[in-house]
DNA sequence: CGTGTCCATGTGACCGGTCACATGGCTTTG
DNA sequence: CAAAGCCATGTGACCGGTCACATGGACACG
């Protein structure tokens, strides 16, 4: 069960060890609690006294041990992220969030990674996080395998989750997510207001089967009296994206596409072009995410804007909100918003 | 100097407080030393002994304590990534690599943003990571960010770097890279060979002005007596790329362009376009990286393959050897390469 | 059969901080 | 001026592991 670590030295072997907060104490003529207060920003400390520590504590090149200090207080001064993919657009930039908030509050960031919803992988990154030393964990659940951890952590490991919307009832976690139901709904009003008899819609893995994007796009098409086509499901794999967009290319009726997201889009484009069918002249597509380059793109993709940095600067304020208990201001989420480009026009006049 | 840390409860609320080392010794009915023993599969324990140990650890749900084992034995079971930006591709996966195999390891993985080459950004990451509590560390020095926290770094503090071939020299420290050299050679070769005059170069940032990829492209057009165009460079962003573009779409002899990576490529595919200039048959290019969708774009990228998850883990490997001092296996690092797709072609006969 | 060795196990100290409480000086107050 | 209170500081125990060393029994060997 225990494997074999391979450990990491922690007293560096250069000189003696460093220095402690005795060391840095018996130099000032102070003693260690002293230090520990001035480390502390305690403000029962004589100012003349807490300059002479900070001083030493300069010369000497004195560090904190955060080992130390965690376990003494039994508090960590950390965060654990649980990620499926660090590589993935929403996925990374959530990361980048609460990377960046964290470190504006001297927390120190992990990083985990569940590879799928395998009842192994969850369990494992379960039971790592469960370690105290994990401190708070955000949890990215864009996924089944975000969800099945969020779904197995005991409930006195203290987390939140990254969501989509409306996905992923039935816990008691603080869900923090973009809603995108509203820009789903605009992006699908849009090209009805083009022309399009109705849009089609490729998905991207989803925990739940209803996630708000496609509430939004199912909701509005009702409304709208257009007939509402069968869900296309994709994978995060390009390949499936594209496989799927064959499909749709291969149908005349098939005029307009929405993404679940921005590499999706691409995919999809793609096998539009080989069966011969324009972008945008035959077919109008819009993505989700509106990745960096999407304005760059041949045609520009038109796009929903997901804020996944300020998502994750959310998470972070909420789980220190939840393991402090003292309220944080709260992060401005910015809705979703489609962002109309090049990649959605009129239908060609049949 | 201190910042207020919000501090997060390591001794959960609910209950009793977690089990320790002495809880399930006494449950055992044996030392909590004999405890630790089995934690660390020592091999002077009786079966029998072990057999119940285990069975009380998994009935009390014990987990160790990082903190106190980091403490106790002065090495800490972490390593922590010190990057730029996790949401670029090289970067993210290859911290992808590094947190698959460290995983692999029992490893704790840690992350630090260094946003900028910035004295105060360098500094702050350098102390955060002069914690002997960081691990080992890996830097992701793609860039200068990166470059500058290598140097600053005390001589201490075991750690690797991921860096381009070629650059960076000076510091006593291991390099791994996946070595473009060969591969940008490649693929000016192969421009030329379909009848192209030269090839030019839009660069992404890079530590050193002579980079392994320009030091391949400007061999191969030297060699071959073709002129050799100023290089072009561009940001991170897309933008820089896309404004590098419009200058060398602007430029009737420009017929083949070698891109620092894919997004690059792709913002320069854009400009070209937009100039009325078309891909590949006006002008070839090629991409760098081999990002997921390059196959799927229209026309498919013709780009170098990279695979940084590979470097990632090497990375690991070598830190792991330097900090036990254990030699690892080696990591095979494929070489990267040429994959040729639809976006390089002969040039328009003139 | 005495004794040396090895094995399984236990004991006490320690890692570097924090916490709870004690102390002594100075100021405030009745 | 004594009692009370606050402030600056110090002391000892403790967090949950690990390390170094001690102990006692089983077995082997001369």
């Amino acid at each position: 069960m225990t494997g074999r670590s391979s450990g990491i030295p922690a007293r560096r072997r250069g000189r003696e060890a460093a220095p402690s907060i005795r060391d840095v104490a018996a130099a000032a003529g102070v003693s260690y609690q002293t230090v520990s207060r001035v480390l502390n920003d305690s403000p029962n400390v004589n100012p003349d006294t807490r300059r002479q520590v900070l001083d030493v504590i300069e010369r000497l090149g004195y560090r904190p041990n955060r080992a130390a200090r965690a376990l003494g207080s039994g508090r960590s001064s950390a965060v654990t992220v649980v990620i499926a993919n660090t590589t993935l657009y929403g996925y990374a930039s959530t990361l980048q969030g609460v990377e960046e908030a964290a470190r504006l509050k001297g927390l120190a960031v992990g990083v985990r990674v569940v590879e799928s919803d395998r009842p192994v992988d969850v369990r494992h990154a379960v039971e790592y996080v469960s370690d105290p030393n994990a401190g708070g964990i955000v949890v990215i659940a864009f996924d089944a395998a975000g969800a099945g951890v969020l779904r197995a952590l005991p409930a006195d490991v203290p987390a939140v989750a990254a969501t989509e919307a409306g996905g992923l009832t039935g816990t008691p976690r603080s869900m923090i997510y973009l809603d995108e139901r509203q820009a789903a709904a605009d992006a699908t009003k849009y090209l009805l207001s083009l022309g399009h008899r109705t849009v089609h819609h490729v998905a991207i893995p989803s925990e739940t089967g209803t996630s708000a994007r496609q509430a939004g796009w199912r909701d509005t098409l009702e409304r709208a009296g257009a007939p509402v086509p069968a869900v296309v499901p994709a994978g995060w794999d390009v390949r499936s994206a594209y496989l799927a967009g064959r499909g749709l290319a291969a149908d005349p009726d098939v005029t307009a596409i929405l993404c679940g997201n921005d590499d999706t889009a691409m995919a999809v484009r793609r096998a539009l072009h080989e069966a011969g069918r324009d972008v945008p002249g035959d077919v109008s597509i819009v993505g989700f995410d509106d990745v960096p380059g999407a304005a760059y793109w041949t045609p520009a993709l038109t796009t929903v804007r997901m804020d996944f940095v300020a998502l994750g600067r959310a998470c972070l304020a909420a789980i220190v909100a939840e393991v402090t208990g003292v309220p944080q201001p709260a992060v401005e989420l910015a809705p979703p918003s489609l962002v109309v480009r090049e990649s959605t026009a009129p239908p060609r006049q049949a």
